[in-house]
DNA sequence: GATACTAGTATACTTGAGGATACTTACTTT
DNA sequence: AAAGTAAGTATCCTCAAGTATACTAGTATC
């Protein structure tokens, strides 16, 4: 067997999952709220704006939307007084636990080099 | 030992490697190129331009520079006529392999369901 | 009656990421 | 001498992502 070429068209379709994948959590928040909702099990949405840092109502409410749509989230209105939500991260948003894993894990090497060279 | 409650200040440190993460990999861009390195392992500024699909020579040369300078890619001129540019992955770059199998992994297990769906 | 709570909405605004297009340098090929 | 090539730069521009601030509904408490 001859030793094949990679070309650019090959090079697209390996990429194409990445893109979707990339496209769906693009943005500042996203991947925050669901580590937030992963670490919880379980957040109403004041205890999701205190934890990440620095969003505000507007983005929150905004991408928690986007999350559900994709159902990546779900929302249950809880009836207490006053009324509260639970948000939580659906099973097949468990199924995105690798890639918060991956960039946890990276960030915490990354931090021991940059520590280690300031 | 009595159960302790999850605050959000716990929640922030453990969210803060994610951020680190976040800030650096932020963008369109970055990903799919550090993806296409290394699916090429080399790669000219031409054939990654023409890998990553829609990217325009100032985003392409942009990012790259960034990339460089968190010590991801390393850029080495090549004395050929016209002289050309061999990109690579760093050792540190290849750190992010994780990340990068991460999405493409979950990129592949979406598309499955959503042509399930539709 | 005034204030507080949760879970948002409404409005106005800013900014920077990214896009479009053209150009450059140094060299080679026809 | 005209056209092609690699690897970018230079300008100008647009738009959507994100920010800031105030406000609302319904209920409960002081």
């Amino acid at each position: 067997m001859e030793k094949r070429y990679k070309t650019p068209k090959e090079c697209l379709g390996k990429l194409m999952p990445v893109r979707d994948t990339l496209d769906i959590f693009q943005g500042k928040w996203k991947i925050q709220i669901i580590s937030v909702l992963m670490y919880y099990d379980e957040c109403s949405f004041k205890l999701l704006k205190e934890s990440v840092k620095g969003i505000t109502s507007k983005m929150l409410s905004k991408e928690l939307k986007e999350l559900e749509l994709n159902q990546l989230v779900e929302r249950e209105v809880i009836d207490t007084r006053p009324v509260t939500i639970r948000y939580r991260i659906t099973p097949y948003g468990e199924s995105s636990r690798d890639i918060i894993i991956a960039l946890y894990n990276w960030g915490v090497e990354h931090r021991k080099k940059i520590i280690g060279k300031e």
